[in-house]
DNA sequence: ATGCGTGCAAACGATTTGCAGAGAA
DNA sequence: TTCTCTGCAAATCGTTTGCACGCAT
């Protein structure tokens, strides 16, 4: 439960930034595995690992959101860097889009409540984006 | 993305009980290891994968709450079955508490904003305990 | 020569699945 | 007998790691 695993490898290079511009091209959170195909698939040449690493790098330096569902991390870049903010996800496409935060004093008033004191948290809205709603 | 799998396995079971005892037993999320490993050192004997497939199926029919980590999926008995609530988890030893939500007003304001229509959504805050915060 | 980023393949760890045995109906 | 729950072991699958190669200093 107490983590902060520093990489021993990996610092810079020039893949890092084929990952940063993939991740920046696309629209919603991808799989590491996704974001590997997508690239490849563009024409540069990356290997799988190398993804895994970058991204890696990037969410601890908070240039890259995550959020963990069942079938792994998706990742994402994070638009506003440092700045607080929720996700609202599409079921249907996986497109995302960030909203801003609306008054949040009622997490620390319930966590009063339960003897917490809050370090931070995550909000996630699902639902479906224009597109998906049209095409169905 | 578009989900909805039916287990082809399992209904019920005299297991089933014994899993959800255990789950009902611990005071925050637990994975599905974890809860193999306390039900078996608590004299009941079960196997793994059956612990998963009960899990799975408390999970669906609504009788266990689920959230998912970097290190997989974690457990914990639904409080309020059908009601709506979101968590606070300890940071440090993983208990967890329901709170009930406030306004959530603003969740489809900001999703309309982006055109989105929401289906659901999920809120999870994390902290420190009150035991955690005396200990430390 | 030395160091560091990369790729490949092997290693891992969590979860799922195939299959045979046991007990209930 | 027949059906279904279980357990075990094997199979998956996403992710991580070990190691050797190649470019840059």
């Amino acid at each position: 439960m107490t983590s902060e695993t520093v990489r021993p490898d990996l610092r810079e290079g020039p893949k890092r930034e084929t990952v940063r511009r993939a991740l920046a091209r696309t629209d919603g959170f991808v799989s590491a595995q996704q974001l590997h195909l997508e690239i490849n698939a563009g024409g540069d040449s990356i290997g799988l690992a190398t993804v895994y690493r970058h991204l890696g790098a990037l969410a601890e330096q908070g240039d890259a959101d995550t959020i963990s569902v069942a079938s792994g991390q998706l990742f994402r870049t994070c638009t506003r860097p440092g700045a607080h903010h929720h996700h609202l996800i599409c079921d249907s496409c996986g497109t995302a889009a960030d909203i801003a935060p609306a008054d949040e004093e009622w997490i620390r008033t319930a966590a009063r409540e339960h003897g917490f004191t809050v370090t931070h948290h995550r909000i996630e809205v699902f639902g479906r984006c224009r597109e998906c709603l049209d095409s169905e």
